[in-house]
DNA sequence: GCCGTTTTCGGCCCGACTGTTTTCAGTCG
C-alpha cells in the first residue's frame, strides 16, 4: 500500500459522501485527513504511527488500516454500491452541490448528466421543493456549457488578455489602484478565470466604464462590489472584478489571490488571536476593523514575513517560512542563456538582443541559435555557426559591461546523434541540446536520445526537457526522474524554459531536481526582445518549486558559471 | 468526523450571491 492510494481513497470517500448530501463537516473531515497525509513529507514506511496524526481519528484511521491490511476500503466499496458513479460529473455543474444532487437522485432517480438533461427538458425538476423553473433552465445551460467551454485556460492564453485588461484599467481615471489576483497571480499553469481587484471610491462609475470598454460576450453579474463577465476573446474567458475602497485594497488583494487553503490557514491563525480576517480587513475583538497599506503590512500584523503569491498553496508554506529569504527573485538574475536571433528564427540581430539584455542589467548572455537540422527555423550550418562565433568574439570588444557567450541550441536528432561534431562544439562557450522532432517515439528511444546528449562532455544543458505545451500537448514523455539522475551524474544543467507556453520543467520535477542537487537554468528562449520579460514569469514559477538562489545558475557570477560548465 | 491548557459538546474560515422563499438553505470562491 502506498500513501498516494490512501490519499486518493480518502478523497473519493469524501466525494461520495458529498453526493449523498452528508454533513459537510463530516465530508471535510475525510478531506482534511487526506490533506494531513499529503502535507506530511514522510513516506508511509517512515511514519511509525499514522493513526496518531492530528486530523486522523477513528473513522479515517479505520479506512487507512483497512487499506493497509486488505488493499481496499470496505467503506468506499459500500459507498460505491450505494451511490452511482454517474453522479460524480454532476458536481461540475455550477449551482449543484451534494445536497441538491442527492435530492435529484432520491426523488427523480437521476444518476447521470443525460438523465438530468432529460428530466429538465420534461420539466420534472421544477416540481421538487427548492427547485423551480429558473433553476431548471440554468441547469440546461450549464450542461450545454460543460460540453463546449474548456474547464481551464492556459497561462499563455491568459497573458495577452490580462495585458489587454490592464491597458484598459489604466485609462479609467476613477481607479486609484488595481492588480490581477487569483491563480494567475500565483502563476498557476492554467486557471478557471481571471480575477482583478480595483480600488476606487466611485464603484458605480467604474463598473459602467468596465461594461462599456471591455469586449463583453456576457455579463454574469454587475453589482456595486463585483462585476463578473465573459469576455469575447479568442477563447472565451470569465473575468471577475472586485471593487473596493482604497483602505480595503490590501485585504481584498490577499483574499482574492488565495489560495483557498492559504486563506483558511491565515484565518485560523487570526482566530487563535481572537481576530477575524475577511476580504475587507481584520476585525478585532472589540469589533473595530484593522486595515493595511500593503500585503507586507498584513502579514507583518500576524508576525509573519511577506509570503509571495507564488507559494501560497496547500498550507505547507507556513512550515517553510525560514526558507523564504533564500527563494530566487528576479533581482538575483544575472543572465539569460537561451535566445535566438535573425541568424535562425529570431526577430532581432545579435546586437539588438545583447543591448536589450544590457538594459536589464545582466552581466552575461548566451546567444543560442538553432542548429542545421531544424530547417524550418533556419538552423545554422557548421560554417554559419563558426562565422557567428567569430562575430560574437569581436562584439565582446565593443561591450565592456556585458559578456556575450557563444552558444547553440543543438538538435538531438531522431536517431540520437547530435547535430554538430565535437570539434565544433568545443569552440562554443555553452551548448544546449534539445529535442524538436519525432515526439511520438517510445519512451525508451527518447531516453536513448537524451542519454546520448547528456553523456557528451561538450553538452552543458538540456532545454525544455519534456517538450510540453501547457494544456495543449504532452511533449515526448521522457522519464524525468531518470533524466535528473543522469544530469546529476554527468554534471549537467536542466532548463526551466520560462516561455509561458512551456514552463518546462514543471514544478514537481523542479522540486526533484533541487532535492538531487541538479542546477536549473531559467531561460526565456526569446525569439524577440519583448520575450526577454518572460524571465519574470520563469523566476516566479521557480518559486513555486521553492528553488533557492543557489539552485539557479542565472544567479551565479560569470566566473562561477564558467567554472561549472568547463569543469 | 475530529478536536480540546477556556472544552468530551459545540463548533468547525468567511462572506456574497442566487433562487427559493417570506427568513433562509445551498453553493461558491
Amino acid at each position: 500500500m502506498d500513501k498516494k492510494t490512501i490519499i486518493k481513497t480518502l478523497e473519493k470517500i469524501a466525494l461520495y459522501m458529498e453526493l449523498q448530501g452528508e454533513n459537510p463537516f463530516k465530508v471535510s473531515a475525510f478531506r482534511k485527513a487526506a490533506q494531513v497525509l499529503e502535507l506530511d513529507a514522510r513516506s508511509l514506511t517512515e511514519m511509525d504511527n499514522i493513526l496518531t496524526l492530528k486530523g486522523i481519528g477513528a473513522a479515517t484511521g479505520a479506512v487507512i488500516e483497512d487499506l493497509i491490511n486488505h488493499g481496499e476500503s470496505s467503506l468506499l466499496i459500500e459507498l460505491q454500491n450505494k451511490v452511482p458513479s454517474g453522479l460524480l460529473p454532476l458536481l461540475k455543474l455550477p449551482g449543484l452541490g451534494g445536497k441538491k444532487i442527492a435530492k435529484l437522485y432520491k426523488e427523480l432517480q437521476i444518476d447521470s448528466i443525460e438523465s438530468l438533461k432529460e428530466a429538465c427538458e420534461a420539466k420534472k425538476v421544477q416540481t421538487l421543493a427548492g427547485f423551480a423553473a429558473k433553476t431548471e433552465e440554468k441547469i440546461l445551460l450549464e450542461i450545454e456549457a460543460l460540453q463546449t467551454k474548456p474547464e481551464r485556460t492556459a497561462v499563455w492564453q491568459l497573458e495577452p488578455i490580462v495585458e489587454m485588461i490592464e491597458r484598459k484599467l489604466k485609462t479609467i481615471t476613477k481607479i486609484a489602484k488595481f492588480s490581477v489576483a487569483g491563480s494567475y497571480r500565483r502563476i498557476k499553469e492554467a486557471s478557471k478565470d481571471i480575477d482583478f481587484i480595483i480600488a476606487t471610491s466611485s464603484p458605480k462609475e467604474v463598473r459602467d466604464e468596465l461594461l462599456n470598454e471591455l469586449p463583453i460576450l456576457k455579463t454574469i453579474a454587475a453589482g456595486d462590489t463585483k462585476v463578473s463577465v465573459t469576455l469575447d476573446v479568442e477563447n472565451e474567458v470569465d473575468v471577475d472584478f472586485r471593487l473596493v475602497e482604497l483602505h480595503q485594497y490590501a485585504s481584498a488583494l490577499n483574499h482574492f489571490t488565495g489560495s483557498k487553503d492559504h486563506n483558511i490557514k491565515m484565518r485560523q491563525i487570526a482566530k487563535e488571536q481572537g481576530k477575524k480576517i475577511s476580504e475587507y480587513g481584520v476585525e478585532l475583538e472589540d469589533g473595530n476593523m484593522q486595515h493595511f497599506h500593503s500585503e507586507e503590512d498584513f502579514y507583518a500584523y500576524f508576525d509573519l514575513p511577506f509570503i509571495p503569491p507564488t507559494v501560497r498553496e496547500d498550507g505547507s508554506e507556513f512550515t517553510k517560512l525560514d526558507q523564504l529569504p533564500f527563494l530566487v527573485e528576479l533581482d538575483d538574475i544575472k543572465g539569460d542563456f537561451h535566445m535566438h536571433t535573425t541568424w535562425s528564427d529570431g526577430a532581432h540581430s545579435i546586437e539588438e538582443m545583447v543591448e536589450a539584455c544590457r538594459q536589464k542589467g545582466y552581466s552575461h548572455v548566451v546567444i543560442t541559435d538553432h542548429s542545421d537540422y531544424l530547417k524550418v527555423a533556419n538552423g545554422l550550418s557548421k560554417e554559419r555557426l563558426l562565422h557567428q562565433i567569430e562575430i560574437i568574439r569581436s562584439l565582446n570588444e565593443k561591450y565592456k559591461d556585458i559578456e556575450i557567450l557563444a552558444g547553440t541550441e543543438m538538435d538531438i536528432l531522431p536517431d540520437g546523434s547530435l547535430d554538430f561534431e565535437d570539434e565544433v562544439l568545443q569552440q562554443l562557450d555553452f551548448v544546449i541540446a534539445s529535442i524538436h522532432s519525432s515526439f511520438s517515439q517510445p519512451q525508451e528511444k527518447i531516453m536513448e536520445r537524451l542519454f546520448h546528449a547528456i553523456k557528451n562532455p561538450n553538452v552543458d544543458m538540456i532545454a525544455h526537457p519534456t517538450g510540453r505545451i501547457i494544456e495543449q500537448r504532452n511533449g515526448y514523455n521522457p522519464d524525468v526522474p531518470t533524466l535528473i539522475e543522469w544530469a546529476k551524474e554527468y554534471g549537467k544543467i536542466l532548463e526551466l524554459n520560462a516561455n509561458p507556453y512551456r514552463l518546462d520543467l514543471q514544478t514537481e520535477y523542479l522540486k526533484l531536481a533541487k532535492e538531487k542537487g541538479v542546477p536549473i537554468a531559467i531561460n526565456t528562449d526569446a525569439h524577440h526582445i519583448n520575450q526577454l520579460k518572460y524571465m519574470d514569469i520563469g523566476v516566479r514559477y521557480a518559486q513555486k518549486a521553492w528553488l533557492h538562489k543557489e539552485n539557479v545558475v542565472n544567479t551565479w557570477t560569470l566566473e562561477k558559471f564558467m567554472h561549472y560548465i568547463t569543469k
